[in-house]
DNA sequence: ATGCATGAGGG
DNA sequence: CCTCATGCATA
C-alpha cells in the first residue's frame, strides 16, 4: 500500500497519530499477550510479592560466543571503554518542552567509535558470521578457555600466572538467588573454522570493521589472568558476564515489579540518563552490541542495588510526558517487499546508492527506506541473536543464504 | 518484543 | 553514506 509516500512529517496534531498522553498508572507497555503468555501483571509495585510466582524463564541464548576476529563478532571486541560521563541533567526549562528526550542521549554518543580502514575496495562477499561457540559458562579455572579477548584488561598490570595463583574477584550476585533455574543451552563446539583472513570482508566502499580490532586470530592471549566475573565496578565483562547479568537482571526486575519502561525512567532519574522501555528490553535480551552491553550494565547495576534497597519504599513516580517529535511515520513494508529485500541483503548487504536506487524503485519504496532498511539490516546482522529469519525447513525466497550463523530463536 | 527512524560522529 | 546507540510506534 501506499505508505504516505508524499507526507513530510506534520509537525503538529498529525490526524492519524494521535499523541497519546499515557497514563501513568497503567504502565501497560508491553501488555503484549498475542504471542506468548509471559505477560505478567505488574501494574502496581504493591503486589509485588503476589507476582513473585513466576520467574518466567526466558530462554534466551545466544550462544557464548567468543568469537575470535572474525567478520561477524561484535563481541569480539574488547573495548576499553571506560568512559561514562554522568552529565548532570540539563532540562531547558519553560522553553520547548520537546528536547525533554535529547538530553539523555547527548552523553554517549562519544565512545571511541572505530575506525575504518580506508579500504576502497568494494564488492562484498557476505561474510558468514560464526560464532564460535565455546564451552558455555564452564570457566576452567586456571585457564583462560578461549576467552582470547579479553585481554584487555591486562594492562593493569597484574600479570600473574594463572597456575595457581589466581586473584578471585569478589561480586555481589552473581548467580545466586535463581529458584535454580539456570540451565545453559551451550552449544559445544560447532564452530567452523573458516576464513584464515579475519579482517574485513570488503566493506563495499566504506571500512569494514569497527569492533574487532583485536585481529588476535591465531594468537593466544598471554596467560595473564583469565576471566574476571563482574566487579560490580568496572571491568570488562565476558560475554558470558553480560548474559548472566542480564538475566539476573531481568528476574530480580520483574520480581521488584517492575516494567522496562520503569526501570529505563529510573535510571533518568537517579543518574540522568534516561532509557525507553526499548533499550531495556534489548538489554535483557542481550540484543545490543558488545560495547553497549558493557556500557549500560554498570547503570543497570546500580539500579538494582537502589531497587533492591528501596523495595519497600514507593519509588517516586516521575513521568516525562515528554514528546512532540515531528517523527516520520513508520512504514509499513510488506511481507513480500521484506522477502525482496532480503534477497538483496543476502546479494549484497551494503548496495551503494545506485543499488538503493534501482532496489527502491523496482519495490516502489522510497529510497530512503530501503537505505534505512538496509542499515537496520545490517545493524542485526551484528548483534548476535538470530535474526529470526527462516527457521528450519523451508527458505522463505528460495534463495539459500550462504550465511548461516548458527543461530539461535528467540525464544 | 521489534520494525522502522533519527542523529551524532567519522570519512 | 556508513556505523552505532537509541527510541517511538506497533504488532
Amino acid at each position: 500500500m501506499a505508505t504516505a509516500t508524499s507526507n513530510h512529517y506534520s509537525v503538529l496534531a498529525t490526524p492519524s497519530s494521535a499523541p497519546p498522553p499515557h497514563s501513568e498508572s497503567g504502565s501497560m507497555q508491553q501488555a503484549a499477550a498475542y504471542r506468548d503468555a509471559h505477560t505478567l501483571l505488574q501494574n502496581d509495585y504493591s503486589t509485588l510479592t503476589g507476582v513473585a510466582g513466576h520467574p518466567l524463564s526466558h530462554a534466551h541464548q545466544w550462544i557464548t560466543a567468543l568469537s575470535h576476529g572474525d567478520t561477524g563478532a561484535p563481541w569480539t571486541t574488547s573495548s576499553p571503554l571506560g568512559e561514562q560521563d554522568v552529565k548532570p541533567v540539563l532540562l531547558h526549562d519553560s522553553s520547548d518542552r520537546e528536547e525533554l528526550q535529547n538530553s539523555a542521549s547527548l552523553q554517549q554518543q562519544q565512545q571511541q567509535q572505530q575506525q575504518r580502514h580506508p579500504h576502497l575496495a568494494h564488492q562484498a562477499h557476505h561474510e558468514v558470521r560464526a560464532w564460535r561457540t565455546s564451552t558455555a559458562t564452564t570457566h576452567i579455572p586456571g585457564m583462560a578457555t578461549s576467552e582470547g579477548q579479553n585481554l584487555v584488561y591486562s594492562q593493569s598490570g597484574f600479570a600473574l600466572m594463572p597456575g595457581g595463583g589466581e586473584q578471585q574477584q569478589q561480586q555481589q550476585q552473581q548467580q545466586q538467588q535463581s529458584g535454580g533455574m539456570h540451565h545453559h543451552p551451550l552449544r559445544e563446539d560447532d564452530h567452523h573454522s573458516h576464513s584464515p583472513h579475519l579482517s574485513e570482508h570488503g566493506g563495499g566502499g566504506s571500512g569494514p570493521h569497527q569492533q574487532q580490532s583485536l585481529g588476535h586470530l591465531g594468537h593466544q592471549q598471554h596467560g595473564g589472568q583469565q576471566h574476571q566475573q563482574d566487579h560490580s565496578d568496572e571491568d570488562t565483562p565476558t560475554s558470558d558476564d553480560l548474559e548472566q547479568f542480564a538475566k539476573q537482571f531481568k528476574q530480580r526486575r520483574i520480581k521488584l515489579g517492575f516494567t522496562q519502561a520503569d526501570v529505563g525512567l529510573a535510571l533518568g532519574t537517579l543518574y540522568g540518563n534516561v532509557f525507553s522501555q526499548t533499550t531495556i528490553c534489548r538489554f535483557e535480551a542481550l540484543q545490543l552490541s558488545f560495547k553497549n552491553m558493557c556500557k549500560l550494565k554498570p547503570l543497570l547495576n546500580k539500579w538494582l542495588e537502589e531497587a533492591d534497597s528501596t523495595s519497600g519504599s514507593p519509588t517516586s513516580l516521575d513521568k516525562i510526558a515528554a514528546q512532540g517529535r515531528k517523527r516520520k511515520k513508520r512504514t509499513s513494508i510488506e511481507v513480500g517487499v521484506k522477502g525482496a529485500l532480503e534477497s538483496h541483503f543476502l546479494k549484497c548487504p551494503k548496495p551503494g546508492a545506485a543499488e538503493i536506487n534501482s532496489i527502491a524503485d523496482s519495490l516502489q519504496l522510497e529510497k530512503e527506506v530501503v537505505r534505512v532498511w538496509f542499515c537496520n539490516r545490517r545493524q542485526k546482522e551484528k548483534r548476535m541473536t538470530p535474526i529470526g529469519g527462516q527457521m528450519p525447513g523451508e527458505d522463505m525466497y528460495g534463495d539459500t543464504p550462504p550465511h548461516h550463523g548458527g543461530q539461535t530463536p528467540v525464544q
